[in-house]
DNA sequence: AATGAATGAGGTTTCATTCAT
DNA sequence: GATGAATGAAACCTCATTCAT
C-alpha cells in the first residue's frame, strides 16, 4: 500500500493524539475511555501503550502538543506608535480571536484547572511560553511605562482582567445563556460582547485627557 | 418531625448529599465513584439508590441543592442614594466574596459547563433565579437609567464583564498562577485584585465628569 | 377509612397472591423481581414476608392458588350414552377451550416444566387432582372399555395425545408462527386446528365400523 | 487455521458458546449468571463482552447456533415409493428421535415460546430452514397431493399435529409423570408412546381402504 | 396490620493494561 | 510496527431479605 520501504514512520502516532485532543479537550481526562481514542484513531489499542506507556501518558502529550501549537500562532503584530486606544483594542480582538478559534486549547485549561492542575506541571513550562501571554504582557508593560496607562494599574492583573473579560464568553457560555437569556453562541452577540470590553478596558485604564503628546 | 428514638428520618439522606457536594465539586461526575460517596457519608451503597435512583440523579440533586442554596444567601443591600461609585464598589466587592466563600457552587457551575450544560435542564431554573444574579442586574439597570453609567454599555454584558472579571480568579488560578507567577491563592494577592477591578470598572463605565448632579 | 372495625383481614395477601399470579406466568419465577409484585399491588414490600415468607414461598402458593382454582372450574357435563364422536368432540373441545381460557395456568405448568419440577412437590397433589384430567380420563376409560375405541389404545397415552393435540397451539406460538407461517393467535385458524384434532382423534382411535355391538 | 503454537485463536469463543448452550438451555436466560458461563468455560469474564458484548448477545448467539446446528442434522430420507403407512411411521419415529437426542434444541425452543419469543427476532429465519420442518413438510404435501391422506387435513396443521404428539412427551415430562402417573423419563414408556402416535396417525389421516394400489 | 429504612451479596458491564505473536 | 486475546479490579446497579418502629 504504502510506496515508501517503511511504514510511515508515526503516523499512527499522530492519528492517536489527534483523536485524544479531540476527545480529552471535549470530555476531561476522566470522561474519555482508552476504547474511544483508539477507536476514533482507527487504530489498535495496543498503540497506546507502544507509543505513550498509559492514559495519563497521552494525556500529558495532549497538553503539551496543544500548548506548543500555541507557540507558532503568528499574532497581530502591533505598530509600536500606534495610538494606544488603538493597540488596546488589537490586543482584545486578538485574544478574543485567539479563545474563539483554539476551543480545544480553551477547554483543555478549564479542564486542567478543575482538576487542581494536576497533569500541568508534566506540561513543563510550554503553558508560561505561550507567546499571547507574552505579546499581551510586553504591550501593557510598554503602555504603563510611557505612562499611557493610569497608574495604579499592575501589569500581571491587567493581564488578569483582560483574560478574565474575555475568557468568561467561553468558559460558561451554557450557564450564561441560560441564567442571563442571552445566546453567547451567537456571532453576533460575541461581536456586542468585544466591542462593550474594548470600550471598557479603553476607558477604564487609561487616562482621561487621552492623547497627551503626540 | 418524627419524634422517634432511633433514626433520623432521613439523616442518611443528608448526609449522602452532603458528601456528594463536596466530591463532585471537587473533581466533577466522572471523577467520582459511587462508592466514595458513601464512604464519606458512612452509609450503605444501597441508600444511593433507595433515595436518588442513579449516580446521575443524585449529582442532578446535587446541582440543585447547592442552586437553593445561593437562593437564600443574604446580600448586602445597596442604599439607593449612595454614590454610584460607592455603589459600584460595594456590588464587586459583594460577588467577589460570594465567589470565595463559594467554592463548590463555582466548581460545580464550571464542571457543568464542560460538560456543556448537560445536566442544567435536569436542575431546572433555579440558577436564573440566584438572587446575586438579579440584584447585580437590578442596579446596574438603575445605575443606566439614571444616566450614570456611559450610555452604549449594555446591562447584560456589564453583568458578564463583572462576572468574567471576578471568576477569572477563582477558575483558572492553577493555570494563571503557573504562568503569570502570581500566586492566586494569597488573599493578598486577591485583595489587590479587587481593588484594581473596583478601579477598572469604575473609570470604564462611568462618565468622567463624573459627580454630574446631585 | 374503613367501616368495619379491623382490616379486611386480608385483601393485602390477596392482592399479593393476585399479582404474583399475573408476573410469574408471564416471566417464570426469576424473571420477576419481588419489588415487581408489591408495586403491582400496591402494598408495602415487608407483607410478603409476613404473609409468605419469602420469593419462593409467594411462588408456590401462587402454583396452589391457580391449581385449586381449577378444581372448581365447571366441566361440560358429558351424557354417558351420547355417540361416542360426539363425546370425542365434547371433550377436545372442552379442554381445548380451558387452556385457551387460563392462560396462566398453561404458563405456569410450561415454567415449571421447564424449570424440572423444583417446586412441583411443594405444591402438593393440587395437580393430580385437577378435573380436566379426571374427567378427561374417566371418558376415555369408558370408551376404551366399552369397546368403542380401538383395543391396543392405552388410556394413559391417549391421554397424553390428546394434551399434546391442544397444548402445541399455546406452547409453541411463537415459534410455530414464526417457522410455519400460520399466526396461532388468530382465533379462525385456532378454530381450523380444533375441528382437525376432532377429526383426526376420531378416524384415529375408533374402529372403523363405528358402534359395532350395543 | 493458526498454526500458532499457543492460543487457538478463539478456542476461548468457543468453550463460552458451549458452555452457554448447556446453561441457558437448563436454566433460562435469567437464571444464568455471566459468572457461572464463564467458571464452566474455564475462561475469564471479559471475555464474554469481547466475543459478544454482552449477556443478551451470547444468549442470541447461542439460539442461532442451536438452529444452524439443526440445519446440518442427516435425515433419514423416505424413498419415494415406499408404502405410505411406513412413510408416516417413519416420519414419527425420526421426528420424536430428533427431539430426544436434542434435549437442548427442545429447552431453547420452550424457554423462547415462554419469553414471548423476544429473541427470536434476533435468531433470524435459521428456524425456519430446520430441515427437520422442511422434510416432514415435504413429505406431507406429497401424500396429500397423492390422495393417499384423507383429503380435509391441511398439511401445515398436520405438521402441527405430529409436533405436539411428540413435543409433550418432553415438553411437560414432569407435571405429566407426576399427574397422571407414567414415568415419561422411561425408554419404555417412551416406545410405547411413540407406537401409539404411529397407530394414531396412520389411522387418522389415511383412507380407511388403506393400499388402494400398488 | 403495616411501613420505610437499611443491608450485604451478587448482578452485568467497563476500565486500563499486558501477553504472545 | 502492529495485532487480537486476555486479564483482574472496579464501576454502577439490583436483589431478596431484615430491622425498628
Amino acid at each position: 500500500m504504502r510506496i515508501g520501504k517503511k511504514t510511515a514512520p508515526s503516523e499512527t502516532r499522530a492519528r492517536l493524539l489527534l483523536a485524544a485532543i479531540g476527545l480529552f479537550s471535549e470530555k476531561g481526562y476522566d470522561g474519555v475511555a482508552v476504547d474511544e481514542i483508539v477507536a476514533k484513531a482507527h487504530v489498535n489499542k495496543r498503540m497506546v501503550y507502544h507509543y505513550f506507556g498509559s492514559k495519563e501518558a497521552i494525556y500529558r502529550e495532549v497538553l503539551r502538543e496543544v500548548y506548543v501549537r500555541l507557540t507558532k500562532i503568528e499574532l497581530a503584530v502591533v505598530a509600536p506608535d500606534a495610538p494606544i486606544e488603538e493597540t488596546l483594542e488589537t490586543i482584545v480582538r486578538s485574544y478574543f480571536a485567539f479563545l474563539a478559534t483554539n476551543p480545544e486549547f480553551v477547554q483543555l485549561l478549564l479542564w486542567e484547572n478543575l482538576g487542581q492542575g494536576r497533569h500541568l506541571a508534566a506540561a513543563g513550562d510550554a503553558l508560561s511560553k505561550t507567546p499571547i501571554l507574552q505579546v499581551l504582557q510586553q504591550v501593557l508593560n510598554r503602555a504603563v511605562r510611557e505612562g499611557r496607562i493610569s497608574s495604579g494599574f499592575k501589569t500581571k492583573h491587567l493581564l488578569i482582567n483582560l483574560i478574565g473579560l474575555c475568557l468568561i464568553y467561553f468558559s460558561n457560555r451554557y450557564t450564561l445563556s441560560r441564567s442571563i437569556g442571552l445566546n453567547l453562541h451567537s456571532p453576533r452577540v460575541l461581536e456586542k460582547g468585544i466591542a462593550q470590553i474594548v470600550r471598557l478596558v479603553q476607558h477604564g485604564i487609561l487616562e482621561t485627557s487621552r492623547p497627551r503628546h503626540k
